[in-house]
DNA sequence: TCAATCCCTACCGTTTCACTCGGCTTTATC
DNA sequence: GATAAAGCCGAGTGAAACGGTAGGGATTGA
């Protein structure tokens, strides 16, 4: 029951990309050596929220990330779902598919429908404009509390 | 992000000792053929949920489980906790120990914090007992259903 | 005594995690 | 038009966890 560290590596990359969003690309190593995350393993994690529709590239010199759209507009559960493949807690909370056959007499499924209620709301109401805002008063409560 | 089947047999097994509960020691076969769980690997579940606690053992012929207490005590985070360890959907959330050592610039930080509490919130409030009476319900629903 | 039960340790094949590596293509700039 | 900076891509890898299985012990009621 742990994200892996993907989760958390993608979110703060675009995150990274939502601080310097309308400056124009930012390259793979600035947004790995800004956050410490081995630039090779990030390329991959970029790659599925390339796919995912969440950031889009220009290639050559002087090349990087862009989002696709503003950060309010991007919510925490699509990075998530892009990277980690889904956010359900067990397989038969899924829309539709793989419902295990004895579904109907599980005594523990109303309790994952009810956790994965909660859950997808928390992500899908949290935009990574919210975690980016947030994330710029800390840094500013840090500079104050380092100068005084 | 996902439980183990530890968690969802788990917590099956005790849902299963709960109906039972009253009654006297259910043996671990009879729990694993009603639920159709491997023996040998529900009797490691068991050992867990023992450690923990949750149950008692008796030995010997006819011996077998017992929850340690009725089942409206509880709660399914215990249970949870006991057969994955944590329920924590990222290491640096948990109490105390083991925050990583960028913690408060981590810019994914405060949505894990949020997302933890809503969790356990669901997890510390839901009982054991709730569940069996809602799969008891259940089942006489799935009855009246085959019967017109 | 013997059979049913729980107790314990060890193993095992598969998958996922968290990376790394090496080579390719594209493109701005000198 | 060479070159260097960037992204693109597939493959490989050591360690850990998952989801069991196997086999022998210890305990106890009948």
């Amino acid at each position: 029951m742990k994200f892996s560290t993907k989760g958390t590596y993608g979110l703060r990359a675009v995150v990274e990309l939502a601080m310097r969003y309308g400056d124009g690309p930012v390259s793979l190593s600035a947004v790995a050596t800004e956050q410490g995350i081995s630039e090779a393993y990030l390329e991959q994690l970029m790659r599925s929220l390339k796919t995912a529709g969440i950031v889009k590239t220009t290639r050559g010199k002087s090349g990087g990330y862009l989002l696709t759209k503003e950060p309010a507009a991007i919510s925490v559960l699509e990075v998530l779902r892009a990277l980690e493949g889904s956010t359900d807690v067990v397989d038969c909370v899924g829309s539709g598919a793989n419902v295990c056959e004895n579904a109907c007499t599980c005594s523990a499924r109303p309790l994952f429908l009810k956790l994965q209620s909660r859950i997808n709301a928390v992500l899908a109401e949290t935009t990574i404009g919210e975690l980016t805002e947030d994330h710029i008063e800390q840094k500013k409560r840090i500079e104050h509390a380092r100068l005084s």
